[in-house]
DNA sequence: GATTTTTTGTGAGGTAGGTCACACTTAAGA
DNA sequence: TCTTAAGTGTGACCTACCTCACAAAAAATC
């Protein structure tokens, strides 16, 4: 049960079988169907998510109803809206998933409960918000100094299997740009 | 001297008197002039930096020599080559100043120490590094949603005092625009 | 304060990528 | 298995923004 997040804490800091065991106590399991929505706008967002299995979209969706994709989120990854999360505020976007998914949620409470209690826990995502800064920087660059295609390309080599995953349609508004454009891509 | 370093660390979480001194013996300071280089391509990036007085730009050169800013950094900021100073890799961009600045360096392996030996430390990156995470996720859905105008509108919004700093032609090359595209905004 | 460098504005013309429209294919429900 | 929905490809046309070029204004430097 849930060996995939201690293996991924342990990528950071090394835990106890007693101090994971604590840890996991902190989370509460979740399964969604594909199409159902783990973040809403303008709701509350409690909890921060980790992917146990499955694939869901972060997206923000503009007054003409346009979406782009701020992150999808598979397996090992986090996923919340860590602005309307982290400052209390509302939800701005849209989490739903693209498969059925298994997901553990941690409260703000919970995690700010474990960082106190367990240092490795606060070093663990300091850490994983250091990186995560980093790939978004990595994505600024790209959509700073890229076209259509070569965003296309480096997104296929960072991420092969999302291709497998995801329909282009989907993609395209991850990438910035229309689905036709990507469609007609080489 | 470094009142300001205080008092942006105790936005986060408070600190005695003797556990700031402490801190501040971590940090070296460093002065340089406009056009002097904080971090070039190519070298180590062994040193985070906190910014007390000046303006910088960390930006990446492509191959054709177009610069794309990554981030400014003015008074109680921090800047440095993220992905190079956390990986200890090699820089793959320039941090240059646009001013006259007042430094604050901070080595990697004085962070972590002072993360191990004060909790509220590890604390206090862990908040930033959330916070800096959200900022780049509102740039990237800037980018993904906005068109030049609408981009250098929400800068100016953001950051007034930028406009007054910076040459246009710069905040050109952070918006992702180009010079004459931005003079030509209405 | 004269001279070089940096910054800005503006015209002309080109192009990557957007939008709209329609047809075809594949997948999902019932 | 039939029916509806979701995803994809392609043409035609449009537009936001790019590049190149030149000139004027403003700053920096000696």
């Amino acid at each position: 049960m849930s060996i995939e997040l201690r293996k991924h804490i342990e990528e950071i800091t090394p835990v106890s079988d007693d101090e994971f065991d604590y840890i996991l106590s902190h989370f509460r399991k979740k399964k969604l169907k594909k199409h159902q929505f783990l973040v809403q706008e303008n709701n509350e967002v409690l909890n921060d998510h980790y992917v146990i299995k499955g694939l869901l979209k972060a997206y923000y969706t503009n007054d003409e109803g346009k979406e782009h994709i701020l992150q999808f989120a598979m397996e090992n990854w986090w996923v919340t809206d860590y602005q309307a999360h982290f400052k209390k505020e509302k939800a701005t976007i849209n989490i739903d998933c693209l498969e059925d998914c298994e997901i553990l949620c941690l409260s703000l409470e919970n995690r700010e409960k474990l960082c106190s209690e367990l240092q490795k826990i606060e070093h663990f995502f300091r850490i994983k918000s250091n990186f995560g800064y980093v790939a978004l920087q990595r994505r600024i660059l790209s959509l700073l100094d890229k076209d259509a295609k070569g965003r296309y390309e480096q997104l296929m080599e960072l991420y092969p299997t999302l291709l497998q995953r995801v329909p282009k349609t989907i993609l395209a508004s991850y990438l910035g740009v229309s689905r036709e454009t990507l469609s007609r891509l080489s």
